[in-house]
DNA sequence: AGACACCCCTGAGAGC
DNA sequence: TGCTCTCAGGGGTGTC
C-alpha cells in the first residue's frame, strides 16, 4: 500500500495525538509480521516511555520515546495504523496493539502481513535496523539532487524505474509514484539509468517533489485499502494520470497507455509522450 | 557487484 | 453460487 506520502499523512496523524503520551502496554495477536515479532524487546524499549516525537523516513514511520528509544513501523503493502478510545472493538486484522494512556489505543493492521515493526536505539546506530541504515536521501530534501541522481546512476544498467523503486538510491518512491513521476518527467521506465542526461536527471528530481508534494497535500492514495489514522481515505487516486490506466487515452496526447511488467511489478506508462 | 526470481500473506475481481 | 486464476502499493533472501 502506502509510499511516502500515505507514509507522511500517517505520521502527521499520529504525532498530534500521541506525542507526550505514554505507553502502557503492547500485545500482539499474531506471532509474526513479515518476521517474527520480538515482543519482549518491543515492551522493554516502548513500555513505560513517552512518544517524544514521530517522524518518518521514507516509507516507514518512526515514533520517537523517552530515553532515545524508537520503534520503527514498515508498513508493507497493507499496513495501517489507527488510533481508536481503547474500548473500540478489534478489527479481524489489527496484529499489535498499544495500549496508550488517556485510554487510547494505536493499532497496527495489516492484511497480508508484509509489515515490520522494530524498537531501537536512536543514538547507537549499531542497533538500527538494516533498514534505516542502508536507506537513501529523502526525495523531499536537498540530497536528492539531480546531480545525485546522475552521479549514482552512471554505468548502471537498470531500468530507472527499477533504480528508483531501489530504497537505496533514493527513499520512499514506490510503484505508484514511480509511474506517475516518469510520466510527469516525459521518460520511459524502462531507459537504462546510466545513459540518461544530466538534465533528465534533474527534470525526474523536480517531477518527484511535485507528485509526492501533491499527494500529500491531498492525504496520500487510495486504490483500495490505504486509510489514515483516522480511517479517513486519501484522495489522490482522483489525481492518477498513468497508473492503472493500461488501454485507455493518455491525457497529454490521446495515445494508448501501456502496462509492462518491471522486475515482476506492474509499470504504465505513455509510448508518445515518455521518450 | 548487480540483476533477477521468488517468497512472505490475504482478499478482490474476473471468468467460467 | 462457487470454483480457479490473476493481481495487488513492499522488501528480504538466495542464485546466477
Amino acid at each position: 500500500m502506502p509510499e511516502l506520502p500515505e507514509a507522511e499523512t500517517i505520521a502527521r496523524g499520529l504525532r498530534r495525538y500521541l506525542v507526550g503520551k505514554k505507553i502502557l502496554q503492547i500485545t500482539a495477536r499474531v506471532p509474526s509480521l513479515r518476521r517474527p515479532l520480538n515482543l519482549i524487546k518491543l515492551r522493554t524499549g516502548a513500555v513505560g516511555k513517552k512518544v517524544v516525537a514521530v517522524n518518518r523516513r521514507g516509507k516507514a514511520i518512526i515514533i520517537e520515546l523517552s530515553g532515545k528509544r524508537a520503534i520503527l513501523i514498515q508498513l508493507g503493502m497493507t499496513g495501517a495504523c489507527k488510533l481508536c478510545p481503547e474500548q473500540e472493538a478489534l478489527n479481524k486484522h489489527d496484529h499489535v496493539i498499544f495500549a496508550v494512556s488517556g485510554k487510547l489505543s494505536l493499532r497496527f493492521e495489516d492484511i497480508r502481513r508484509f509489515g515490520m515493526l522494530e524498537s531501537f536505539q536512536l543514538d547507537e546506530e549499531a542497533s538500527w535496523p538494516e533498514f534505516l541504515k542502508t536507506l537513501g536521501p529523502e526525495p523531499l530534501e536537498k540530497g536528492f539532487s539531480g546531480e545525485y541522481l546522475h552521479t549514482i546512476t552512471r554505468k548502471r544498467k537498470t531500468a530507472i524505474k527499477t533504480l528508483l523503486l531501489n530504497q537505496r538510491s533514493v527513499a520512499g518512491i514506490g510503484n505508484i509514484y514511480a509511474s506517475e513521476l516518469l510520466f510527469r518527467a516525459h521518460i520511459r521506465p524502462g531507459r537504462a539509468a546510466g545513459r540518461l542526461k544530466l538534465a533528465e536527471c534533474e527534470k525526474i528530481v523536480e517531477q518527484t517533489r511535485k507528485v509526492l508534494k501533491e499527494a500529500i497535500k491531498a492525504g496520500g492514495t487510495t486504490i483500495s485499502d490505504y486509510k489514515g489514522v483516522d480511517g479517513n481515505a486519501g484522495k489522490f487516486d482522483r489525481k492518477l494520470r498513468i497508473y492503472g490506466k493500461a488501454g485507455k487515452a493518455c491525457e497529454a496526447c490521446g495515445g494508448t497507455i501501456k502496462r509492462i511488467v518491471q522486475t515482476g511489478r506492474a509499470t504504465f506508462y505513455c509510448p508518445v509522450c515518455q521518450k
